[in-house]
DNA sequence: TCGGCACCTGGGAGCGCTCCCAGACTCGCT
DNA sequence: AGCGAGTCTGGGAGCGCTCCCAGGTGCCGA
């Protein structure tokens, strides 16, 4: 390669980097090198002799089973692909299982990445914790429960869940229910505290709360029905999760009830089966690619050593009104 | 690290790599060695002396946005996963543009991974084809239009489609119609032609038919409204993709048809929103992570130079009944 | 004229492994 | 005793880069 373009490795070198004090001659020769030759520098030659890894691992936490089908890590990895186009940097996508925790910690710290996006969904994983203990760049997906000093990016879902509650209000339901995610989450939580805030403002009553430990239709199913035993009259139901408002829909449409005028139901995420759902469902959106973009530069910042960066960051969400209420 | 374990690099590194010629004493030695220091050896530096990159690439053709919120890519990566944990191999992530081909392939032949397994929607995509020209080992998910000599994993969509035609044939439909996906994709012309072996074999037509160009609910609602127009007598319609049957449900309701009294569907793929549809989709199965974990198989065979694999594989599907047919 | 500086270039060292060769030691056989 | 085959070990070379130092050149101001 540096024969080919008659200069030396050093000068090679300097291009690929682009670094300063290369001659405009030496610069096009070897770029025309590199055309001829289709050369693409070796990788593991540069994070060997560099002490950098040009790599970023995506880690998913829990069985990675239910958390890749999720759309939310879907739009995650899109976003975090879309930031990373165009640099040098490769993604390197893992998967924890409990028992392997540590080889995991070793690898990560063991300079094979330069820094670590995490998708945890359940807030309690160590593994975040571990890692910036470790002295391992780390940017996590979703607030964590634990873990202090860790930088998050994560969609305002309280305030989201505020806005919905409001609308709520705002329509003219005075019974205002919610199906709230499990408590071991952040995300249900914050949505559930929105919701909480929603309804104090307006002077509501706020014991309508079924939670579901899982994010699935049978959850939301349950949920709903569990609040209509407990409250028939209710009018409105907020779904922390579009996923468990299909299953809220079902229950509602098999006890004959009319959506949205006997009872409005907002859902949380804007999945895409929010808008083909029966009718379709009013939903408060988060941008989840952002979700990934922003995770990705906040990392990739650090990683420059830029300063100043933000401790977390909270993404705007914003409620799209359709038919369900 | 040799030092450490009071014995030389070489050693370790038979140790490391399980090669016979070692004694039991110095392979002890160096676990022990290794679980004191928490040692993780330097990729990098074995990729470089080895040739060898212990990483597979998983490209994801066409913009990654269509792509990465699909179920299908979801559960492929899943199972590639699976069949990867335990193995010293990573798994790189790479999103192909149209204009980025050239260095796609470069880097992909440059060494840098060892093998590539690819997931190709649309089946025209000359990658594949210029990959295997290239030398790379590769292992297509899904079955590819253009390129005879490379190894694929596909479900097997004509017999799947051809077991739902028999099934709407033996309950007594007696029109029978098909929303198929687009023509230049094999999963729809396969689907497609296992529901007019199903029509020949029974002596029924099969002209009714309407494309889709996009698998998507709206596309399966245009389609089954074109159906309905040209032959608002039918009493069955097979669905190439659960996604489309969704739009083909709404537009069945919304003419107040009754399901499946009036008119039977059947959709394919078996995702999460079949058996939460109203009614709960009867649809032709397909197992997506395994076929991610026999691609993996496949691909860790060819790298293994072992000998005797089959050119490709189909998997069976299965039809599972719900309420909707 | 001479130093000083900014610009540009080449070559040595070394990153942490794997591969290969040379050798040591232990058998069991002739 | 002698020999070869099988078992085990260490060290040299080298993978393809980056980093750093030692120069070279040209131009400015003193």
């Amino acid at each position: 390669m540096a024969r080919a373009a008659g200069v030396s490795r050093s000068t090679v070198s300097r291009v690929i980097n682009e670094e300063p004090y290369v001659s405009a001659k030496a610069r096009d020769a070897v770029h025309q090198a590199i055309l001829d030759l289709g050369y693409s520098p070796n990788q593991a030659a540069r994070t060997l002799a560099g002490n950098r890894a040009n790599a970023i691992a995506l880690v998913v936490s829990e069985q990675g089973s239910r958390v890749l089908s999720d759309p939310f890590f879907a739009g995650v990895l899109r976003g975090v692909h879309a930031e990373l186009s165009g640099r040098r940097v490769q993604l390197v996508l893992m998967m924890t299982q409990q028992d392997d925790e540590q080889d995991i910690v070793g690898y990560l710290a063991g300079g094979h990445v330069d820094g670590v996006l995490m998708v945890s969904l359940h807030g309690q994983d160590p593994l975040p914790l571990k890692l910036a203990d470790a002295g391992v760049p780390i940017v996590v997906g979703g607030r964590p429960l634990v873990g202090d000093g860790i930088q998050y990016v994560d969609s305002d879902n309280f305030n989201g869940a505020l806005e919905a509650a409001r609308y709520l209000v705002a329509t003219g339901r005075r019974r205002i229910a919610t199906i709230a995610g499990p408590k071991d989450m952040a995300v249900g939580m914050d949505r559930l505290n929105g919701w909480r805030r929603g309804m104090a403002e307006a002077g509501q009553p706020s014991d309508l709360v079924a939670h579901s430990t899982v994010f699935t239709p049978d959850g939301g199913a349950a949920a709903m029905e569990d609040l209509l035993s407990r409250e028939p009259e209710l009018d409105a139901v907020f779904v922390a999760a579009d996923i468990m408002a299909m299953g809220a829909l079902r229950v509602l449409h098999a006890q004959n009830r009319r959506i949205p005028r006997d009872v409005a139901v907002v859902g949380f995420d804007d999945l895409m089966i929010a808008s083909t759902a029966l009718p379709p469902l009013t939903t408060v959106r988060q941008d989840v690619e952002q979700l990934g973009r922003t995770m990705t530069w906040c990392l990739l910042g650090q990683l420059d050593g830029e300063e100043g960066l933000p401790p977390s960051l909270l993404l705007p969400t914003s409620l799209v009104i359709r038919a369900s209420a």
